[in-house]
DNA sequence: AAAGCTCTCTACCAATTGGTAGAGGGCTTT
DNA sequence: AAAGCCCTCTACCAATTGGTAGAGAGCTTT
């Protein structure tokens, strides 16, 4: 197990912080400050600010398709369900900033979405027909595979990473309550997912 | 129709801003240029910039209760969330911002949410309530009416704020796609809640 | 040992940030 | 007409921002 690059540790130290203060939250200085270096050796790896966010995102991305990959080929569109709420409660916990970038680069307006689009693109379009085959052998219920794999993304990431709001409700976030989430967010999804015949 | 003060205009023109660009992406100098103002006048009427957040999110949770108000009072659950469906994709439209801000002060470790919560904390607990009792008495099917509660809010807002993940998708946003994307969240919202028996 | 490469540093910089102090114009009240 | 109030302004300010220029230390290559 050797140690990091310095590249890599700049790249994993302003995920953390990109994913948990913003990337406007986050100054070189700052970063810098965290990793012990200056900031102008931030910018000899990453020729911008800019530059390293899309670096980050580019990691993150990365990161996240690898979590994900485990899941994608289950045979059972279920399973690939199950699979990946139980990834994303992982990294709530685990990486809270890998989800957070995600949340931040997927902004309304953003300009760098795209660029998640293009590393992300071909992982949906599998993830896309293999609910439309799923959907015409009757295993799930629904009408357009598209929005319907939108509807499943906007809530397992919302139920685990809208913890402000779950505070707003008196639910304190923890291990616990984590667990409890997610038990009825899969109720939540089978419910919504499979058909009724117990066959 | 009487002209707004001066101070109803910089809130307006603040929750627009902060909600669209992020509060960190915009200055003060920017919200007082588009206003023909200085700064200065700004920081008469809003002692800071926190200050002027603060009273945004304020003004952002009345209007967001207000447009709700009309919902919150029908009998049926169901008939309430689809019309928080409604108001919430109405809102998508025609005040983007007013989903941003609520976006914005929901992230994660946001210090702000807390107030948030105050100003919507009876309303949140009416709808658990109202969930409760329909789910007490079969009409809906679930478990928890909190967690439940929290799920739904989770698809409803991602589905109406995560453009960008929808343009990942191949999925132009557009007043035809909205009007699809709506239709396709009640369906599944539908199956996922009411109980399976037709009558 | 000279030359070059890799990396981190000091020294700056112009622009922008949120914020303070206070002048002064135009009302209304005395 | 004087006094006070409401509002917007000019004039600053210290701190922070992302970024440039380039010195120099340590290593490898010639």
């Amino acid at each position: 197990m050797s140690e990091p690059t310095t590249r890599q540790r700049i790249l994993d130290t302003a995920l953390d912080s990109f994913g948990t203060r913003g990337v406007d939250g986050t100054s070189l200085d700052a970063l810098a400050r965290e990793l012990g270096l200056r900031k102008q050796s931030i910018l000899y790896y990453f020729k911008s600010k800019n530059a390293l966010f899309e670096a980050v995102l580019d990691e993150a991305a990365d990161r996240f398709i690898d979590e994900l990959s485990t899941v994608v080929d289950r045979g059972d569109v279920w399973q690939q369900v199950e699979g990946t709420v139980r990834v994303v409660f992982r990294l709530a916990v685990q990486r809270p900033a890998l989800l957070g970038i995600l949340r931040e680069a997927s902004r309304p307006g953003s300009t760098v979405a795209v660029q998640l689009s293009g590393r992300l693109g071909g992982h949906i379009e599998a993830a896309q027909s293999s609910l439309e085959q799923a959907l015409d052998e009757g295993r799930v219920v629904g009408e357009n595979a598209r929005l319907l794999l939108f509807s499943l993304y906007s809530t397992i990431m919302g139920v685990a990473t809208e913890v402000e709001v779950l505070r707003a409700m008196g639910i304190e976030p923890s291990l616990r309550t984590l667990a409890e989430r997610r038990a009825e967010l899969l109720r939540f999804l089978r419910v919504a997912l499979l058909p009724v015949e117990p066959n």
